[in-house]
DNA sequence: GCCGTTTTCGGCCCGACTGTTTTCAGTCG
């Protein structure tokens, strides 16, 4: 999938346009729109040109001649000679510098002309000397937010989202899996976990001829660096800039293996001092007891041998599972298969991708009894929002639409902005004439907290508000979470009968786990969201669900595990 | 660079916010 690499390629061409000269707006603008359209693209772009040629890559919007014939040469040639020239010239390392908020193109461009600033290190050294409050359209607060960003930056280093990496590490998995020499394949470490953000992965796996299976690893043609390879043990860089492991295990020692492999460190040290306390031995090759090995086949067996249930990946991180499970008291937390609807979603009467229709269909297809449409309101103008005349249109068309459906009903919704002062932006008389409201945050991210708490708890007082989406607004990487009373706040949602969401946007992952389970605990309910803009971005909801289950949620938490008449029963 | 014509040019989404200014540029969404 050539896709997200495309879109990468030419948002980085549209700022290194920026950069070079002043009059190219409309054309990085050009550059930025194809960048949007191919990451939402449902088709390979590869696939798409070796069916239809450059014709077809000119019919996707936002494509034209000059676009298309430079994905040509990309499927061709797997570069882009004009990116690479735009490269070449440019004096700075634009990617990292764009990662800082509130720096685009012309700032950088202003910062190299006067300060000769290249890279990272380069702007926290003239920050951290003050030098950059002294230039002519910045001052002290541009410098004090520049070093914090960078901060910021620093944390994520090395890191990579769940989202992005999970369906390529997925796909190496399902080629290894087709090899006749490989028995069992998994994922483990912080991945198999579900963690929202990933360092490297580890895939473990059984064979009888480990060679062949370590050559194979090593020269797939994801991978652009092989650190290590041996026998039992190969890693390799791939080529989104993440490493990998694979290591080759004895089938005896499968479960034993994972179970070492899976836990974080600490849950690992717990586990292995419950296997002390019983005389044993708990390592990566089995359950031992002096010499004798007494089982290690599959994971469950290992966690009977040491007195405790099987615990799922997601929990095994030392956060009271381990005492919990001792306890008789871990939760049954929500499967991967019980999500009966999904809550938010776009469609192209904001800034959605596909219609009404294409997203019940493909709702429909994921089993779903219910779709929610909650285009944006009005205060979004960039989204093309709704004002109630559109809504109310809307809310005709989604009727008629639904005679055609029988298996799934669409239900009439929005997501509505919260103001700063908390007030919804759509009349109450409209927003009452909605299945459901989702209201959200999506301005001054950087309030005070006891103002943002207060924000958004007026806007649960709203009796037509049902859920408030993405409720802390961080992206991983890019923005922190507001501020926020989670006590007052999760009290506030208990009384007035308001759901939190867990968004699951791969870089939102909002609520996060500890919320969630912080929330849980208050009595507070939560709904799973996959927030599509696009029709297959409605199995993001996968990853919220990895969010929900790492918060510890029952199904019973998660109001939209229910059918549909318990659903719309909840509000 | 794209797109759709008043069809090979001329317009292209635009308001909020921020930090800087004192009327605005740049960034973000």
């Amino acid at each position: 999938m050539k896709n997200l690499e495309l879109a990468q390629i030419f948002s980085q061409m549209a700022d290194l346009l920026d950069m070079k000269k002043e009059d190219t707006f409309f054309k990085s603008r050009a550059y930025r729109k194809a960048a949007r359209v191919l990451e939402s693209l449902e088709k390979d772009v590869g696939e798409i040109y070796r069916e239809g040629g450059l014709e077809a890559l000119q019919k996707i919007p936002g494509i034209g001649q000059g676009l298309a014939s430079k994905i040509e040469e990309f499927i061709k040639t797997g570069q882009i000679k004009a990116e690479q020239k735009l490269k070449k010239e440019s004096p700075v390392d634009l990617d990292s510098l764009t990662s800082v908020e509130g720096l685009g193109p012309r700032k950088i461009k202003a910062l190299y002309k006067k300060l000769k600033i290249r890279n990272l290190n380069d702007l926290e050294k003239a920050a951290q000397d003050n030098k950059i409050s002294k230039l002519e359209g910045f001052g002290e607060k541009s410098e004090k937010n520049i070093l914090q960003s960078i901060a910021f930056v620093k944390t994520g280093k090395g890191r990579f989202l769940l989202g992005l990496i999970l369906p390529i590490v997925r796909q190496i998995v399902s080629h290894l899996d087709k090899l006749p020499q490989v028995g069992k394949v998994s994922l483990a470490g912080s991945i198999r976990r579900m963690k929202e953000t990933v360092g490297d992965i580890d895939i473990l796996v059984t064979s009888s001829k480990p060679e062949k299976v370590m050559n194979f690893f090593v020269q797939m043609p994801e991978v652009i660096k092989v650190w290590a390879k041996g026998p039992t043990k190969s890693s390799i860089r791939l080529k989104g800039g993440f490493d990998g492991d694979l290591r080759v295990i004895k089938k005896q020692s499968f479960g034993a293996a994972l179970q070492y492999f899976t836990g974080n460190k600490d849950h690992n040290i717990l586990t292995r001092r419950l296997a002390q306390q019983k005389g044993l031995k708990l390592n990566e090759y089995g359950v031992w007891r002096g010499k004798k090995r007494i089982t290690g086949r599959t994971e469950k067996k290992v966690y009977q041998s040491i007195g405790l249930p099987y615990i799922e990946p997601e929990l095994r991180t030392n956060t009271g599972e381990i005492e919990a499970a001792l306890a008789g008291q871990l939760p049954e937390i929500i499967g991967y298969d019980e999500i009966k609807g999904d809550c938010h979603c776009h469609t192209d009467w904001s800034d959605g991708m596909q219609s009404i229709e294409e997203m019940a269909r493909a709702a429909q297809k994921m089993g779903y009894q219910y779709l929610v449409i909650t285009d944006h309101t009005k205060d979004l103008r960039v989204t093309n929002g709704l004002d109630e005349k559109k809504l109310l249109r809307q809310m005709e068309e989604i009727d008629k639409i639904n005679s055609r459906f029988k298996r799934i009903r669409i239900l009439r919704g929005c997501e509505a902005n919260i103001r700063a002062d908390g007030a919804i932006d759509i009349k109450d008389e409209v927003l009452s004439k909605l299945d459901i409201v989702v209201a959200a945050v999506h301005s001054k991210y950087k309030m005070p907290k006891k103002e943002m708490t207060q924000r958004i708890i007026q806007a649960m007082e709203n009796p037509n508000v049902d859920i408030i989406g993405h409720p802390t607004g961080r992206r991983i990487f890019q923005r922190e979470a507001c501020q926020l009373d989670f006590d007052q706040i999760f009290k506030a949602a208990k009384r007035t009968k308001t759901a939190l969401e867990i968004n699951a946007q791969p870089e939102r992952l909002d609520l996060r786990d500890v919320n969630i389970r912080k929330a849980i605990k208050a009595g507070v309910k939560l709904v799973i969201s996959s927030d599509a803009h696009y029709q297959g971005s409605l199995s993001l909801i996968e990853l919220g669900i990895a969010q929900a289950r790492r918060g510890w949620a029952a199904k019973k938490d998660i109001l939209n595990s229910q059918s549909l008449k318990d659903f719309l029963k909840s509000f």
